[in-house]
DNA sequence: GTAATAGTGTCTTTGAGACACTATCAA
DNA sequence: TTGATAGTGTCTCAAAGACACTATTAC
């Protein structure tokens, strides 16, 4: 490039002498909803284990919200981008590395942090836990796993997080249009992270229905009832078993494998059918960049 | 509260003595893709005006990517959110306040932007051709409207935007498992703006079919054929007119009037449906928070 | 009449919802 | 045998796709 600005300065030459000026930027913050399933095991050795969502919160050792339950996190660093920030936290309190990741949305309601101007670039991660390892090099001692729960009930929206020390509780208005949500209450968890939480779920839950993203949360063999009751724990709500079978044939691919030792039927086994070369894949789509 | 943390202060003490450090911390910029819907006039007095999708652009006047285009954008404030930040700028840009806006992205690559460390926080709005008055107030001189086309040809996206003064071009390709897209061409489009727009255009397109998003784009009176036109452009593909009606007739109420005067059958005006106090509203709920 | 849009009817296909039924294992 | 899950068949209903047909205006 040769062309010239107004002040008869080339590209290069206007770089050297830029100056960023000293205007006030905001810290900007990675935060991650790490969702994960896991196994409710029952006394009867013949039923399969239910399944639950849940999510990782850490404790806040310090002001502000000192006792409450934040969302992992850390500050985005400079040559990094936003997501990678986020993955570094993900490694940090998991120990899983090149777990999906994937952007939701940033808040930046100003006071949403009483420290100072901190805009959060919330992130949401899902792994297997089969691979999970809390604790894994963190900091954060406090960390648990926490059961989600939502009910709807006339415009608003109540979140649940159960845990082994706590039990959280948010309640969420819907406000103009459906557009917006309000936190109207909130028991234990700290700065706007309820928000984040509940807005978290909501992505999970519409991209259960037009992605694959199950598969991220299921070990890579797994039965069509396990990957049904996955479903069923994330959306809250059962499902038919002939349809939720047509629904997701077409995704996985099945094994010679069955299990055994069960007390009932063995089950075949499938995997997560990989993309052919020449066909569709309309499901794959993750609408991210 | 009167928790008191490791150093015995409770919170409005750690507060007053919390310093901010000195970490560096990026520019928030909130750069906005700007859709509207305009009439493509044609010669035959009996034909209606085709409609098109378009962007607003302007033409950077100054290093880097001088004599290139770019989406309108700013630099979001102390005391306001990112999305405040950005309706400043459409205010500033068409003079349209009040138009709906929502937040898509938080592009932060590394050297996105050759002068500084700056994060773009990506917003789409969408504005009624009829209230456009772009230029009101601007200090963008160079501001101006490019049709949107895409084409889509074995993992490659084309973008195309056509201006009165010009013609920009992108190429993207799909990457691993279609979660992420790279320009590998880029003509006439500065920063990582080809990439912003290609999301935009996405989120449009997806939320056309499951929310009420049109009406931000129609004015308030309108035939079917017309709402139709207006699904036909942002999607790029035609629709069967029986089905489309079944499926918006739940969208919108219909009015006594009728169209003159266009040298075919009239045609009935409709108004977007407005919620009821009883009813289920499926499809107003937009995800956004 | 003609060229255009307005508006509706209907047949087909697809897929979800709902339910019932058979199959198969381990204790 | 029993209690559990595994797996399939099928009827219904709703919605989309595809197409054809009639209606109505300004010139």
């Amino acid at each position: 490039m040769s062309l010239l600005d107004a002040s008869g300065l080339n590209e290069e030459q206007f770089l050297q002498q830029y100056n960023p000026g000293d205007f006030p930027r905001p810290s900007v913050a990675a935060d991650i909803v790490i969702f994960t399933i896991a196994d409710v095991e029952g006394d009867n050795f013949r039923k399969l284990p239910g399944k639950e969502l849940r999510v990782l919160l850490v404790r806040r050792g310090g002001h502000p919200y000192i006792g409450q339950w934040a969302l992992p996190g850390g500050f985005m660093r400079p040559g990094e981008t936003v997501g990678e920030a986020a993955n570094r936290e993900l490694v940090e309190e998991t120990g899983v590395n090149g777990g999906y990741l994937e952007q939701l949305y940033t808040f930046s309601a100003p006071g949403r942090d009483p420290r100072a101007w901190i805009i959060s670039c919330a992130h949401m991660a899902l792994i297997d836990s089969g691979q999970i390892n809390v604790h894994a090099g963190s900091d954060a001692a406090d960390a648990q796993w926490f059961v989600v729960k939502t009910e709807n009930a006339g415009g608003y929206i109540e979140l649940s997080l159960s845990g082994k020390d706590a039990s959280l509780h948010a309640t969420a208005a819907l406000q103009n249009g459906d557009t917006d949500i309000q936190i109207t209450k909130n028991v234990g968890l700290a700065f706007d992270h309820a928000k984040i939480i509940l807005y978290a779920v909501n992505r999970l839950r519409a991209k259960l229905e037009y992605t694959d993203l199950v598969f991220r949360l299921v070990p890579e063999r797994f039965t069509l009832t396990a990957l049904q009751l996955v479903f069923e724990a994330i959306l809250g709500r059962t499902l038919y078993k002939a349809a939720f079978r047509r629904k997701i044939v077409d995704l996985v691919q099945e094994t010679e494998c069955y299990t055994s030792d069960k007390g009932h039927r063995p089950a075949k086994i499938y995997v997560k059918k990989m993309k052919e070369e020449g066909g569709q894949n309309e499901r794959t789509n993750t609408g991210e960049f």
